[in-house]
RNA sequence: GCCCGGGUGGCGAAAUUGGUAGACGCAAGGGACUUAAAAUCCCUCGGCAGCGAUGCCAUGCCGGUUCGAUUCCGGCCCCGGGCACCA
């Protein structure tokens, strides 16, 4: 057993060794830990201010609870229902959490997505939809024998008359209610609280329910419909209760048929009755409704405007716009963290820990056991007094969400050194990021959090801008054994024993090398020796070429057509590299053209004045193109060039537009959109020369003759099609 | 279950706006050099048929659009990521 901050340190220390060995040049200055006090006692100050603001709350939520080892569990720890440790079968339990409203900025933060262009797409579309805005009716139905009501949310008001059955979830009021009569009810609300919180697992399982007996009372038509409790109705959702229409929703179509309850079909497709078949599955799509009282014949959309303006107006329900986005639980029941700055007294409520006093520190010095967090058995932590009425009180033992920390570090790298505030005006100067690198994982949370927060310091005055990474690229996922490496998983390879043995620009051009960055990849190192090879060859090279002293300058009026060739070479790759390294970021086809050119020149041999002056200028422009990629080769071999610069000071090297020039190009000639022959002409060759020549072609001719011809397609520069 | 990706040789991959499928590299096989090995260099390398020229098949599966589809559309299968306490 390692104590944590102990681990945690040697961890940094190690990581920061090999990003130095790899020779990535980093501003060390600006380095913090997010685990040091100088760095998380500005969020303890910043979350003091939003509690005061009213953006910061606190309710109970759901937590997996291990009842063996009497502690809270991550999502990730219960496998197949159980504690990971204990083996016990996980329960659901509500416990006292704090939140950040963070659904006050769904819109706003659902809005900003247009803006944002430089992100990929699909982390847009990702985020759009977690963030789910939807626009429907929060209408109440009766309780039959009662005064009460009951409110549900639907996007789908069109299908309201074909509702057969309520549901509401086990922790519901009224199925707690009905639960104390009824052993069967009990039992089942028992089973639902032996489940995790996660989605997944809650999506996943059976869906079961039992009746409570109760009748809810149709805001329209005033029928009794059955109320069920059902375990896929969450209580932190909405209401905690659902209308079911058994014919127009697939899940509450399984759930009655399951279940023996009413099928009512009332929307119907238009033009084709027959097309709705309930015989093995729900009709979801809109329609034309049926069987609807007065908004029969109603389309979907008509009677969602129709069925609103009557529930408004008999004061039976809202146009509501939802999200299914939830505000930010940022309570852990962990040690390792940040601790959340709160007193808790019997008195005055939760109070936040004045400034003066900040940061509470989180004491390092502990043991660490299997039974949750240690500082909830610290009595010199806990024991405290109330900052408000002086008397005895608890300071909070729970930590925040890791994620706090990471969702304003970069903002802090703009004043890493500030240890009078949070942010200073330097958080203008830099701010947004240009380019922001990170794993497609976080595509939702970690990056929707940062906007979050980002909006918050915003609000707070600590920074102006409204988003905080203008670019984004979203590496894929380095794979091994067929799952993602990562720290939690603890799969990861250790490249240390790569660079001992090829040396730092040997690892980086593999790496960049095996694919490009935003594919995911299963590492397997066998292709580290072709890297390896080809910068000994490009080394060989340079060093052959320079042993025979320093090159003529370049005259390009008067070169060779082979000479011509090489150049055009050269300034083509030039072309495709910039192209990849500076809009398509795909390095792996940027070093694939590397490799390309120094074949060709390697088989160039030309020791004449002009021809050793081609070769001067492909090795400069080969080594600048592979500058960012294997900066320490490529910087000697710079000066072995004959260069008194640094290569780092050098700009992008520009291309020779006149080098491009070609006199003939090749196209390929198809048939009916095969391949059948390649042809030579003039760049600049003519419609009917063009023609000729691919008519004209041995092999070609063997599969048009005796055919009536229909039409030539020429793209040009590429190819001649001809259909016949 | 829901949301987002991906699937191309023995392997990593390329084909950028619908236009030559497999660039570049790894591995493998053959050869040169060497006493030998390493290193280096040369050749072959998707499948089937053929001495070859060449032909047919082939980008997860089925169908569609098009002169032409790895690329676009519809329907499936499989794999990966995320699903709010792994971060």
């Amino acid at each position: 057993k390692v104590a944590p901050a102990k681990w945690t340190h040697e961890n940094i220390d190690y990581m920061r060794n090999q990003l130095k060995r790899l020779g990535f040049g980093y501003d060390w200055d600006r380095e913090f830990a997010t685990c040091d006090p100088q760095y998380y006692r500005w969020e303890q100050w910043f979350f003091t201010r939003l509690l005061q603001q009213g953006v910061v709350y606190k309710k109970t939520a759901m937590v997996n609870w291990d009842p063996v080892d009497n502690t809270v569990l991550a999502n990730e720890q219960v496998i197949d229902g159980r504690g990971w440790r204990s083996g016990a079968v996980v329960e659901r339990r509500e416990i006292p959490q704090w939140f950040l409203k963070i659904t006050d900025y769904a819109d706003e933060l659902l809005n900003d997505l247009e803006q944002l262009d430089g992100w990929p797409e699909q982390v847009r579309t990702m985020q759009r939809n977690w963030i789910g805005r939807s626009e429907g009716i929060e209408m109440h139905f009766g309780i039959a024998g009662r005064q009460e009501t009951l409110s549900v949310y639907t996007t789908r008001p069109d299908t309201l008359m074909g509702v057969t059955y309520v549901a509401v979830a086990a922790e519901h009021p009224l199925a707690i209610e009905a639960a104390a009569g009824n052993p069967g009810l009990q039992a089942f609300l028992d089973e639902c609280r032996h489940s995790g919180v996660a989605e997944a697992e809650l999506a996943t399982r059976e869906k079961k329910g039992v009746d409570t007996g109760l009748q809810a009372l149709h805001p329209i038509s005033g029928e009794a419909v059955p109320i069920w409790v059902a375990n896929f109705v969450l209580m932190a959702y909405g209401s905690g209760a659902v209308m079911s229409v058994p014919a127009h929703d697939q899940r509450d179509y399984e759930f009655a048929k399951n279940n023996g309850l009413a099928i009512r079909q009332v929307i119907y497709p238009a033009g084709d009755e027959q097309l709705a078949d309930l015989a093995t599955a729900a009709f979801v799509d809109k329609g034309v409704l049926k069987d609807s009282g007065e908004f029969t014949g109603l389309t979907s959309v008509q009677a969602f405007a129709a069925i609103g303006d009557w529930l408004e107006q008999a004061g039976k329900g809202a146009r509501q716009v939802n999200y299914r986005l939830r505000d930010w639980g940022v309570s852990r029941q962990r040690y390792w963290g940040c601790p959340i700055p709160v007193i808790n007294c019997a008195a005055c409520g939760p109070v936040a820990v004045p400034e003066a006093d900040l940061p509470v520190l989180l004491p390092t010095d502990v043991t660490v056991d299997a039974t949750g967090s240690p500082l909830k058995k610290m009595d010199a932590f806990i024991n405290t007094v109330c900052p408000e009425c002086g008397g005895r009180a608890e300071r909070e033992t729970d930590t925040f969400d890791t994620f706090f920390e990471s969702s304003w570090y970069f903002a802090r790298y703009t004043c890493a050194d500030k240890d009078d505030g949070m942010l200073d005006e330097r958080a203008n100067y830099w701010l947004p990021v240009d380019q922001y690198v990170g794993g497609i994982e976080h595509a939702v949370l970690h990056l929707l959090y940062a906007r979050f927060f980002n909006k918050l310091l915003r609000d707070a005055g600590l920074l102006q801008a409204d988003e905080p990474f203008t670019c984004l690229l979203t590496q894929g996922m380095v794979l091994k054994d067929g799952t993602k490496m990562s720290k939690s998983k603890g799969n990861t390879v250790d490249p240390q024993g790569l660079i001992d043995r090829y040396g730092a620009d040997t690892v980086r051009l593999f790496t960049m090398f095996a694919a490009p960055p935003e594919q995911s990849l299963e590492w397997v190192d066998s292709g580290v020796e072709g890297a390896h090879r080809f910068l000994k060859r490009l080394w060989k090279l340079a060093c052959q070429h320079v042993a025979g002293g320093a090159a003529a300058a370049l005259q390009t009026a008067v070169l060779s057509a082979t000479q011509r060739a090489l150049r055009q070479s050269v300034h083509a790759t030039l072309a495709k590299v910039s192209d990849d390294v500076g809009r398509r970021y795909t390095f792996n086809t940027a070093i694939a053209a590397n490799m390309e050119l120094l074949n060709e020149l390697a088989r160039f041999e030309d020791s004449s004045e002009q021809g050793r002056a081609v070769v001067q200028e492909a090795l400069e422009a080969v080594v600048l193109m592979l500058s960012p990629i294997v900066p320490h080769i490529t910087h000697t071999l710079w000066a072995a060039l004959g260069h008194e610069q640094a290569i780092i000071e050098c700009c992008w090297p520009q291309v020779d537009q006149a080098a491009l020039v070609q006199d003939s190009i090749q196209l390929v000639v198809q048939v009916n959109g095969k391949v059948r022959g390649k042809i030579n002409v003039a760049a600049n060759a003519g419609k009917e020369d063009i023609e000729a020549a691919a008519t004209g072609d041995e092999n070609v001719q063997k599969h048009i003759v005796d055919k009536p011809l229909r039409k030539i397609i020429i793209v040009p520069g590429k190819l001649v099609n001809i259909v016949i």
